[in-house]
DNA sequence: TATTGTTATACTCTATAACTATA
DNA sequence: TATAGTTATAGAGTATAACAATA
């Protein structure tokens, strides 16, 4: 992380031109204000990052899903997932379970203390999340959530009422 | 680059659980997103990426900015600078002009041909930005880009960008 | 003493390619 | 042949700590 604020006085010497129109760079500042939020309420306490902590909840939402499955979720490639596994079952959070029907495969599961970890840790995320956003009231964050699932997810059929449904194994 | 979609007729397999309503969520999803669209419209071109372009943009319209003045506009270490100056020097985009009255200053300054590659660059972006946020109209896209502004910039006086207001200049 | 640019070093994240053991 | 997990390797990106030159 970069220290803080040196200057706090100063003319913050930056106009940023052309890119004051162009969506992708304020999606671009709000998304590393957001990590930077949550590294210091959250990560700082917990040891974990955004990252991580979207994989335990990959895990404890769709239980048994292999490594390959895990890695679509998180939209990166199966090789990338290996280490991030081992740390999170070197921290007995998450176990590696065999497959009885395919051999090749792993099913990835939540431990006891993972769930106790990951409840408590969500939590922090959700207060978090909720100070980070606290400038906008309960309106105008829905919107924004609306806006941006639009943006990402073009066939979105207005996911807020996703939560809770299980992994539907 | 991860690949493409390996199977698009199977199920998605993962629910996001509670993370459907962490603003923090949507906003990695969204930038992610982003900087795929980008790398694939613009970078895949240029070789460059947000970040590089960003720094042009800087350096563009702050001529004669030290790196450090770089640094605390980028948001990172004056360390993390000096490779990148590097890299763009080396491409002979900008160049380090020694300041004359403080003699530990470097003053950096576009060359001819970093302003034509930026001005090229920068008209990719500005179409590539537009395509990305197709599925939003005007409003909806001023809207989104003031709500964002808001998150980063808490001082911020809700910028050019209001509801009803296209992106003209 | 403080600041500017720099180097050395390390750590995270991610990709590609090749390997193995299965299927 | 294709798939699941793995390893080796490489390249961004960024941080910290220390250093020389300069203020």
């Amino acid at each position: 992380m970069p220290p803080d604020d040196p200057n706090p006085g100063k003319p913050a010497v930056v106009s940023h031109g052309p890119m004051a129109d162009e969506l992708g760079f304020h999606l671009r500042c709000a998304q590393l204000a957001a990590f930077k939020h949550f590294a210091h309420a959250v990560g700082a306490v917990e040891g974990i990052t955004p990252g991580l902590y979207g994989m335990l909840q990959a895990i404890d939402n769709n239980p048994g899903l292999s490594q390959s499955a895990l890695a679509v979720a998180m939209d990166v490639d199966r090789s990338s997932i290996v280490k991030v596994v081992d740390r999170l079952e070197g921290k007995g959070l998450i176990v590696r379970d065999a497959s009885p029907t395919d051999r090749r495969r792993y099913r990835l599961h939540m431990t006891a203390t993972g769930a106790r970890a990951l409840r408590r840790i969500q939590d922090a995320v959700i207060r978090q999340d909720r100070v980070f956003s606290a400038r906008l009231d309960d309106t105008e964050r829905a919107t924004l959530i609306a806006l941006l699932t639009r943006l990402y997810r073009p066939d979105s059929e207005t996911p807020t009422a996703r939560a809770g449904i299980g992994a539907e194994s």
